[in-house]
DNA sequence: AGACCCTATCGTAAATTTACGATGGTAAAA
DNA sequence: TTTTACCATCGTAAATTTACGATAGGGTCT
């Protein structure tokens, strides 16, 4: 933004249901999600052998899908095991159920 | 991209559904899709009244919802009237809903 | 302690996004 | 024909996103 600008104000509701859109707004998310819930869970590696990328960059997509609260990651040395967050996966559900009416 | 990297595969829904999510994926955007959702349509100068954005801003989301299929724009001299575009609007809610399980 | 996995983080580069003001284009109105 | 209203597009700047390789850190196993 080239204008700090006055910090526009949205509603609480249009500020999560955008923000968890963005997570969703690319195709690798959208698969490991897709995985994720097929397998209910997996680990790093796993994606990083589905996926043709680096292991850095599916890590970066974990992390915004963590902190998206999409997903979570459990320590299961020396492993991480990644689930889908269920509390705000259904809150997302909620929203965009509300959203397309 | 750092490197032009191997174009990725993904599934058409897959691509699609990344497409959308990325095009809710700002809450100004919410913000004019819900405006749409109530009027059914409006102009684009309405949106500028209610939006503390600058005119072009305005313009530029709604090409990107256009360009996305959600909205389409129907010229109606000397304004434009900007509608939901119900046949893309179904297609998204149903991958969403889909997604959702 | 040392070697080995697995994964996060850092540094970096290119592309894209978001925002603005200024300009241009189209169609009605004067 | 000139003016006016409405809106898209252009040019630009800053921020963010996406990707990579390299490095670091946590935990096992030898």
């Amino acid at each position: 933004m080239k204008r700090s600008s006055k910090q526009i104000e949205y509603t609480e509701d249009t500020e999560a249901l955008a923000n968890f859109a963005k997570a969703l707004g690319h195709p690798t998310r959208i698969v490991i999600l897709k995985h994720l819930e097929n397998q209910s869970c997996c680990f790093t590696g796993d994606l990083v052998d589905v996926l043709p990328l680096a292991q850095s960059t599916v890590s970066q997509h974990l992390k915004e899908l963590k902190s998206a609260g999409l997903i979570q990651g459990e320590l299961k040395p020396p492993k991480i095991k990644y689930c889908i967050n269920q509390e705000n996966w259904n809150i997302a559900k909620t929203l965009f159920q509300q959203f397309f009416d």
